[in-house]
DNA sequence: GTAGGGTTAG
């Protein structure tokens, strides 16, 4: 097989950009040089609601009213602000701010925003509507750099700003952070309040043990002397659904209702998603019921997610009536029930009915963002369907533009599978033009596809870059990647990845240490082979040990020789005869050495051990070198002691 | 005359 523009001869030149395999992608633009603020003298929030002048006072009603049009219906954005913005209140502004964000007007939110960073003291509704609206949009680096930029202290430890940057970390998946977050305001004075604490619960539903933490939280909210409110409870069961607990998710509607609060399309949907879980359909049957005698009508999500729940209890004909009654109420034009049905059927080992299903939709003109792709390309390789896989990858290449990280990870998958190169790499150019970032997944892949290829410097570059960002590591990937490594000669490529594991957070499989000792010794790099030696010593096995101690003897830095001494002995090992004489020859080789052997005998005396008769005489016939006092001392303190030891075992 | 939070898919 020929996958070769990286494969035997050259790396493609793709591979040989600056930062391999990936650009750095810039995130974080600078704020403006300009960009201070014009201060007026009131450090208060509220005072800001009050004109400050008479002129500004003065300013009409309807002079304010015609420049807000006026930005708003410009062609030229900063011209029509330069011309009218100095007319308006930072309340005015914000009003233009929302009207923008409600007509997806991204860009143009932005350009205001910068303007008014520049121009007007902002209020606290300025940054946190701007944040809202930017949702998804905006990177939270430029996020905290907007956060941290506030100067008014009042403002920043406004609950309404800082929810709002919590909820931006936590969009983009930043939970952690937006945790660190948390606690640094509440050091800074903020006050929660519960919309705090329902942002910070809406990220326990994305986090591994969220329900631990949605627990903590609600405890300290109750701490707080806070109420939970409704959206709170909407909040916790959906967190619950996430984590798989549908009791607790029952237990929290229950105890809503007995609070006097009205279950709404949310609480009702968040309870179905739990019992979704194991494909309650009984239970979620019940709930539907009771959702319509209340007098609610089901809406999409809601509907959508009973879908769901038979899609998992493998109820499949429920699942396709309830997807007609779907179409016929126009809440199937998106791709959302197809995907469920199709995932389920493919799981359920009946991956041609998905594919009918796929077909169906693309039939009947269903919007997709690729989720639907991503789905039957996920099923084929799964299937073992490699080529209709690939196939399908790149159907979806020829027809949409839209990608992200999943939908990326999906292909490269398929094409890294099939060993299609020119694909793998088309792809990878095509994620940095886009600045899609890579993901865990993502390096994942690449990695194994390269070691499948046998391209090991270029894995282990990627692996590199993988953990310059903070990524995860797989540790049965990294020791694959280390040991051909240490085959082809990269040795000191292989430590590196061992080191990569060593100080990542997880603890490691104990063999490695070995592996890699062996790895070092093969490429004469004695001095780390020393380092991994003394720090996992209980974890090297005799032969390992022995291998490591001879080599380190002959050729290994003679200036360690003693420390290596002191190690093997240290760790429980018995520093045999053969070993001793080798340093011995290793110093007498070198004169200049000669007080490192000193210490050695010193030490060794002081331990116990014997020197077999041999060493014995080389060291009498170098006596001269050594000083002939300190080595008749030395000699006559080991006489004695072998003596005592006879004397013991006779 | 202000503000932030909860539901379904890969």
């Amino acid at each position: 097989m020929d996958i070769s523009p990286v494969v035997g001869h050259r790396i493609h030149p793709y591979f040989i950009t600056s930062h391999l395999p990936f650009s750095i992608t810039k995130c974080s633009q600078s704020l403006p040089a300009n960009s201070v603020t014009i201060k007026n003298n009131n450090n208060n929030t509220k005072s800001k609601y009050i004109p400050k002048t008479k002129d500004y006072n003065s300013i009409s009603h309807q002079s304010r009213q015609s420049a807000m049009l006026d930005i708003q219906q410009s062609k030229d954005l900063q011209l029509a602000l330069s011309r009218s913005g100095g007319v308006l209140k930072v309340q005015d502004l914000n009003i233009v701010m929302r009207e923008f964000g409600k007509q997806n007007r991204l860009k143009d939110l932005s350009q205001l925003f910068e303007w008014m960073q520049q121009n007007v003291n902002l209020n606290f509704a300025s940054y946190s509507s701007y944040m809202k609206l930017m949702g998804k949009s905006l990177h939270p680096n430029k996020a905290l750099e907007i956060y941290n930029g506030i100067e008014d202290k009042l403002v920043k430890v406004h609950p309404s700003v800082c929810n709002s940057v919590l909820g931006c970390l936590i969009k983009s998946g930043k939970f952690e952070n937006s945790f660190d977050m948390f606690r640094r305001m509440k050091q800074d004075g903020l006050v929660p309040d519960v919309v705090t604490y329902s942002t910070l619960l809406s990220g326990c539903a994305k986090v591994q043990d969220g329900y631990t933490k949605a627990t903590e939280l609600v405890q300290e909210l109750k701490n707080n002397e806070l109420k939970m409110d409704s959206v709170i409870y909407g909040t916790l069961i959906s967190v619950c659904a996430s984590c798989k607990r549908c009791k607790e998710a029952e237990n929290y509607f229950n105890q809503m209702k007995s609070e006097g609060h009205v279950p709404n399309d949310f609480h009702y949907s968040s309870l179905l998603n739990a019992y979704s879980v194991d494909g309650n359909y009984e239970k979620a049957e019940e709930i539907y019921k009771e959702m319509k005698l209340a007098g609610l009508v089901p809406n999409k999500v809601v509907m959508t997610t009973l879908l769901k729940v038979y899609v998992r209890g493998r109820l499949f004909e429920k699942a396709r009536e309830l997807l007609t009654e779907l179409e016929v109420l126009g809440y199937a034009e998106e791709e959302m029930p197809y995907c469920l049905l199709m995932d389920a059927l493919s799981k359920a080992g009946t991956i041609d009915e998905a594919k009918l299903v796929f077909s169906e939709m693309k039939i009947k003109n269903v919007k997709t963002d690729g989720y639907a792709y991503s789905i039957m390309i996920s099923a084929f390789i799964r299937n073992g369907l490699l080529e209709d896989a690939n196939e399908l990858a790149s159907e979806f290449e020829a027809k949409y533009e839209k990608y992200d990280v999943v939908i990326l990870n999906t292909m490269l998958c398929a094409y890294c599978r099939t060993g299609e190169i020119e694909n793998v790499m088309k792809l990878m150019k095509k994620m940095d033009e886009l600045s899609i970032n890579p993901d865990r997944n993502t390096f994942h892949i690449l990695i194994k596809y390269f070691v499948k290829e046998k391209l090991y410097m270029l894995a282990f570059k990627t692996l590199q870059d993988m953990h310059s960002r903070s990524q995860q590591l797989d540790e049965e990937l990294c020791s694959t990647l280390m040991f051909q490594l240490g085959k082809t000669g990269a040795h000191a490529e292989a430590y590196t990845v061992y080191n990569m594991l060593r100080y990542s957070k997880k603890p490691m499989c104990k063999d490695l240490h070995e592996k890699v000792l062996y790895i070092l010794i093969a490429g004469r790099l004695y001095k780390d082979a020393y380092v991994v030696f003394k720090d996992n010593a209980r974890l090297i096995s005799r032969p390992a040990m022995k291998r490591f101690s001879s080599s380190f003897m002959r050729f290994g830095n003679i200036n360690l020789i003693n420390d290596v001494m002191k190690a093997i002995h240290t760790s429980g090992y018995k520093i045999g005869e053969g070993l001793f004489s080798m340093a011995v020859t290793r110093y007498i080789d070198q004169p200049e050495k000669k007080d490192l052997l000193l210490q050695l005998l010193e030490w060794m005396t002081g331990q116990g051990y014997i020197v077999d008769p041999s060493t014995r005489n080389l060291i009498l016939k170098n006596a001269d070198l050594l000083g002939r006092q300190q080595t008749a001392e030395i000699l006559s303190k080991q006489h004695v002691m072998s003596k005592l030891k006879s004397i013991k075992s006779t």
